[in-house]
Order: structure tokens, then C-alpha cells, then sequence
DNA sequence: GAGCACTGC
């Protein structure tokens, strides 16, 4: 190795990945091949009608093998006549923006005319519009207005194999409209070979091969396994730079952790080798990272020089850098999952699946031959990493999900025909949850409220505090408080070098109350300052994730009137805010014992997050927003409560008896008070 | 005294 005093690692070459093409081809080119290779089983359907359709597939399926499915296919011509639509889902927000324009200009026509797209805060169609690219959640919203998706001819599921939540609800919808509409064509466009699946699920449709194009990645494992990788990353990625050829280098990490300490051992032993190698520029991209930070990696590397990014999972499929030719990958994704007996989310690393592993090896192909380094052993591979990665509706709470299906009359949620159904405590929980919320009753039935609560786009105890709003007259800030909570990234930015500056203005945010009000208070500042960037940087403020709270805010505006909802401000009556919040959130509380936190019905041990601007203070009675077990059980976004509200807003869950205070007298001193008591 | 992968309505 060239490295001096560097370890170095040694690999072992195992296969070449199967390949379809050898080498890309032109769009044309690809559409005419594709068209030719199209020999659909039953052959009631023309190739070429089939092709066209192909044809209108994201770029990123059309890349690699993908099968279509048709089902109930009776009818063969006139998908857009008498104002007929097709519809073709995306699981991303800009993939459906693209691949609109792309066929808009493919097709000859203006975006937004025959061809346009509609995803959320955003509605590029007209009444000619006949193919529509859509957010899969958009065309689940559809459904509350059009719940047999009468104005559709043909739906297509694109890149299916990534099991969205929205995607697998969508295709228990589907399938079910497609019983009773047999003239509505069904397709579904996947990445995996995994085909049997998809086929048996909708009646076994029939399905299509189409070979897309992709160059050859070759596949290195290590000989052993690597104990600590990011360290083995480092060595991995010098050791690139150094023995091969020119290409740029994607790593995939965790987190931004992970990535800051990746990098900043990369440049140091850079700088350490000086001129001994040749320049590498290291780039770090998160979806967090400011968006000037991430433009960077988008710009071309300079003769000479290699280019290194170090990535999370946002590389893997939202986005796609030029130039990649080596993929460094140590096998390690951070997964969400979801425990419904307690009701806890949390966020962990853990291994990927081979389709993850296969999906990354993939990026290194997209413009030449490539390879992919593996930071495990192939007998890893084969025996230790799952096929597939868990769909995420076996791994997230269901409150609205569950909601939305009761509006749209699916009563037996226990037997709606999911292709992977979630745990059976989720359904459970949720139901359980939504009887609490008043949004169904004892017989399970959707209330007025609940009917209303499904029309607004938020988890149901947000909406169900959206909903109280009206009767505490503060629904102006409510809205606020409920779009900034709605924004989950962290609304505070932390520049590693001026942690002590922002942290500053953080605490400058801070209000008596809870960090509801916090929120509500950065917002209304924000407002104050006329929406500025420079407002933003200059309180470590994330401008993007303000400016998506705005959004937000703006579109749960519009819909207050749908669901009864006048606009009126508390004029500084805090208590109004804090008592619609609670009317949502009663289900959420935790009171102070000898002994800590302990949530009010499960008596769970909680601790208030370190973030929270209540973490010194200690109130008896708290809300918090969500659970999230990360090294402890912490309560995120908590808000100070009085036990009295809890049987103001929800007589029907909580009880006198069970909110008294016993132990008031062995609590600890200065804590346990509440703000109004302290004066 | 901790730490936020990625999406989406």
C-alpha cells in the first residue's frame, strides 16, 4: 500500500453485478428498446401502448430492471377521453416535478396543460391536464373527495419497491376500487425482482420485464470484518484516491454526526499528506446542511482533483451527483421504529438491507463502470443483511393513517387488505387513541369531529388541538404552534463553532409556559422581521425550516373553514393557547413524583429532553408532543399544565381522583410549582 | 445534559 504509516485494507473481489446494457443509450434509443424487448405474457395488450407508458416512468426506474403490472385491463384505448385522467405516483415531491417536465417536453406541450403535476403547497395542473405526476400522498388525499378515483383511467404506482407509507395504503385502496371498477388500469412500477409479491397481491397481474440502463459495478467485499468503520472508511477512501483511477467517491453514513467527524479526519489526514497525493475535495451532504453547503457537491471537480461525499441515505435515492465512480459502503443505515406499547419512537443504526446495499452499489453506474467497496464480508451479505428493509407502515404510528381510512367507510381495519399488515397493537393503539380524541365512538364509528379532523393533514391530536382552537378563541396562534411542530427537523441551527452563540439565542426565545410558546414565539418574530433569511441566520435560525412552517401554516389556514374553524388571536392569553393545546395533547401528559417523570396513564418513566427550555424547571404537571427513546426516554416539546385542565378539556379520560396530589408535601423544594403559584 | 436517517399530506 502507498499509504505511509496508514493501515490499509485489504479486499476481495466477488462479483460483477448483472447488467442489462453495457453501455447507455439515448432517451429515443432507450424507449425503441424497450419497446422491442416488451413481450407482455397475455397478449390482449400491444406492446407499443405498453411502451408509451414506459416511456412516462421516472428516469431512476427506467434505469434499472423494473416490472410493470397490469390488472383488470378490459378496455385498451382511450385512456384520456371525455376528461378522463392518468395518474402516476412519486414518492418525492421534486421526482414528480421532473419527471412532469420531462414528458411535458418530451410530449411537445406546455407544463401544467396536458401534462402537470400537483404535490403539496403546489398545484401545476389545469382542467386539460390529462396525465397527472403526483406525490403518492397527494393521490391518498384524493381519495376523501373521489373515493373511487372516478376521474381516473389509469393508475400508475411508480417506484413502488420503496414501500412508502402512502404507497402500501395506496395499494390496499386501489386493489379495492379496482374490484368494483374494471375498467380502471392499474400498474406498478418497481425496482426490485422481487415480482411475485407485488403480482400475487393484485389478483397475480400479469408481469413485464423492461431492461433499463445501467453500467457494470463491480462488487469488493473485505476479507474480515471491520470493527470500526468509520476509521476503515477513512483508510478505504485514501486508499481509493491513491490506487485508482480517476472518479469521483460517494460514502454512505448514518448521520451528521458521523459525517462531521468522517470528514474532518479525511481533510486532516489530507493536510498530513500534503503534496504527497493528489487533491481530494471532501463534501459533506445531509438533508440539514444549509442549502448553500449542499449546492456544493453539485459542482463540477476540478482537473486534477477527486471529489469525496460523504452521505447519508439522501443520496441513496432523493438525489443524484455526477461523476460517481467508486461507492464506499459500510453497510449501516439509521432506521425509525415504532414501539405501540408504548407508544415511543426511536432512531437507531442498524444494518441495511441487501436492496439498500444494492441501491447504493447501483449509484456508482450511472455515468461509467464503476465498483463499490463493502465494508463487510460477502458472507455478511449473504447470510446476515435482510432482503429487504422493513415497510415503513410496520414501523410507524398510524393515528392519521387509521383516520383516513375510517373517513373513506373501511370499518374492519383488522382485515383491510394490506400487502404487508402493520402490528396489530398499531391498529389497536391508534383506534384506542382516536376514541380518546372523540374522533370515533364506542362503536367505532367516525364522530362529526373525527370527520373533520380527517380533513386536516396533521397527526390527529394536532388537528384535534387545531379543532379546540375555536372554542378557546386563539386559533391565529395555534396555527402557528402547530405548524412549527409540524416542521420535525430541529428548528434551531448549531454551527459547530459557535455552539455558545446559538445556544444564546436560543434561550433568548425562551418564554414562561413551555416550548409551545417558544415556538410560537420564534415564529411570530420571524413574522415580525417579514419572513427574513437574514433574520434567520442572524438568531441561528433554520431558514428552510421556517419557511416550510409558513407553508404549512398557510395551507391549515385555508382549510379552518372547512372544518369549522373561525380565525381569532388570544391577544397574549397564554392560558387560552396552553388549554387548546392540552385539549389536544391530554392523552400526552406526565406528572412529577418522588421519583421523576411518570406519564399520567401508563405511568412510564420520562425525563423532559435537555433541549426543552422547562429542563431546569421542573413543573409538576407537563404535555409533551412526542416520546422519543434515544439513550433515555425523553419527553420532546413539553408544555406546563395544570391537572384542572386535564378534566376541563377531557372529563370523559381523566377523573378527579386519579389527578389529586398526595405526595405534594415530599416534593422536592422550588420544584413542582407551577408558574402561576411562583407568581 | 443530549444529538435530528429520509420522505410525505
Amino acid at each position: 500500500m502507498l499509504l505511509p504509516r496508514s493501515p490499509s485494507i485489504s479486499w476481495c473481489w466477488r462479483k460483477r453485478r448483472p447488467s442489462s446494457l453495457s453501455g447507455p443509450l439515448s432517451s429515443r434509443a432507450t424507449r425503441s428498446h424497450q419497446a422491442h424487448r416488451l413481450q407482455p405474457r397475455p397478449s390482449r395488450r400491444s406492446p407499443s401502448r405498453l411502451s408509451a407508458v414506459a416511456s412516462q416512468c421516472s428516469p431512476s426506474v427506467r434505469s434499472s430492471w423494473q416490472l410493470l403490472l397490469i390488472i383488470r385491463s378490459s378496455s385498451s384505448r382511450g385512456y384520456t377521453k371525455k376528461g378522463m385522467k392518468i395518474a402516476c405516483t412519486q414518492p418525492r415531491r421534486v421526482a414528480a416535478m421532473s419527471v412532469a417536465a420531462r414528458v411535458a417536453r418530451e410530449m411537445g406541450v406546455k407544463l401544467g396543460n396536458e401534462v402537470g403535476y400537483s404535490i403539496r403547497f403546489e398545484d401545476c395542473t389545469s382542467e386539460r391536464t390529462a396525465l397527472r405526476y403526483m406525490t403518492d400522498g397527494m393521490l391518498l388525499r384524493e381519495f376523501l373527495s373521489e373515493p373511487d378515483l372516478a376521474s381516473y383511467s389509469v393508475v400508475m404506482v411508480d417506484e413502488a419497491h420503496e414501500r412508502t407509507l402512502h404507497t402500501d395504503i395506496l395499494f390496499g385502496l386501489i386493489k379495492d376500487v379496482a374490484r368494483f371498477r374494471p375498467e380502471l388500469k392499474v400498474l406498478v412500477a418497481s425496482a426490485t425482482l422481487d415480482t411475485a409479491r407485488f403480482s400475487t397481491f393484485f389478483d397475480d397481474a400479469p408481469v413485464f420485464r423492461i431492461p433499463g440502463r445501467r453500467f457494470p459495478v463491480d462488487i469488493f467485499y473485505t476479507k474480515a470484518p471491520e470493527a470500526d468503520y468509520l476509521e476503515a472508511c477513512v483508510v478505504s477512501v485514501l486508499q481509493i484516491h491513491v490506487t485508482q483511477p480517476p472518479g469521483d467517491i460517494l460514502v454512505f453514513l448514518t448521520g451528521q454526526e458521523e459525517i462531521e467527524a468522517a470528514c474532518e479526519m479525511l481533510q486532516d489526514r489530507c493536510r498530513r499528506l500534503g503534496s504527497k497525493i493528489r487533491e481530494l475535495l471532501v463534501l459533506p451532504i445531509y438533508a440539514n446542511l444549509p442549502s448553500d453547503m449542499q449546492a456544493r457537491i453539485f459542482q463540477p471537480t476540478p482537473p486534477g482533483a477527486r471529489k469525496v461525499v460523504v452521505a447519508t441515505n439522501i443520496a441513496e435515492t432523493s438525489l443524484t451527483i455526477e461523476g460517481i465512480i467508486y461507492v464506499l459502503d459500510p453497510g449501516f443505515c439509521k432506521q425509525k421504529s415504532y414501539n405501540p406499547r408504548t407508544g415511543m419512537e426511536s432512531l437507531t443504526i442498524t444494518p441495511c438491507s441487501k436492496a439498500s446495499a444494492n441501491q447504493r452499489a447501483g449509484r456508482a453506474g450511472r455515468v461509467a463502470a464503476g465498483k463499490c467497496f463493502r465494508l463487510y464480508t460477502a458472507w455478511a451479505y449473504q447470510h446476515e443483511l435482510e432482503e429487504t428493509t422493513v415497510p415503513e407502515i410496520q414501523r410507524t404510528s398510524l393515528g392519521n393513517v387509521v383516520l383516513l381510512l375510517k373517513s373513506l367507510g373501511i370499518h374492519d381495519l383488522m382485515h383491510f387488505d394490506f400487502l404487508d399488515p402493520p402490528p396489530y397493537e398499531t391498529l389497536l393503539l391508534a383506534l384506542e387513541q382516536l376514541y380518546a380524541l372523540g374522533a370515533l365512538n364506542h362503536l367505532g364509528e367516525l364522530t362529526t369531529s373525527g370527520r373533520k379532523m380527517a380533513e386536516l393533514p396533521v397527526d390527529p391530536m394536532l388537528s384535534k388541538m387545531i379543532l379546540a382552537s375555536e372554542k378557546y378563541s386563539c386559533s391565529e396562534e395555534i396555527l402557528t404552534v402547530a405548524a412549527m411542530l409540524c416542521v420535525n427537523s430541529s428548528i434551531f441551527y448549531r454551527p459547530k463553532d459557535k455552539l455558545v452563540h446559538a445556544d444564546n439565542a436560543r434561550v433568548n426565545f425562551f418564554l414562561p409556559g413551555g416550548d409551545h410558546l417558544v415556538l410560537l414565539n420564534v415564529y411570530t418574530q420571524w413574522a415580525e422581521s417579514g419572513y427574513s433569511s437574514q433574520w434567520c441566520y442572524e438568531n441561528f435560525v433554520q431558514f428552510r425550516s421556517m419557511r416550510r412552517a409558513r407553508d404549512v401554516r398557510e395551507q391549515l389556514e385555508g382549510l379552518l373553514e372547512r372544518v369549522e374553524v373561525g380565525l381569532s388571536s388570544c391577544q397574549g392569553d397564554y392560558i387560552r393557547v396552553r388549554k387548546a393545546i392540552t385539549a389536544g395533547y391530554f392523552y400526552h401528559t406526565a406528572r412529577l413524583t418522588r421519583s421523576g417523570y411518570r406519564t399520567v396513564k401508563q405511568r412510564q418513566t420520562v425525563f423532559i429532553h435537555p433541549n426543552s427550555s422547562l429542563f431546569e424547571e421542573q413543573p409538576r404537571w407537563l404535555l409533551y408532543h412526542e416520546l422519543v427513546l434515544t439513550t433515555k426516554e425523553f419527553m420532546r416539546q413539553v408544555l406546563e399544565i395544570e391537572s384542572s385542565w386535564l378534566l376541563e378539556v377531557a372529563p370523559h379520560y381523566y377523573k378527579a381522583k386519579e389527578l389529586e396530589d398526595p405526595h405534594s408535601k415530599k416534593m422536592p423544594k422550588k420544584t413542582g410549582k407551577t408558574r402561576e403559584e411562583l407568581g
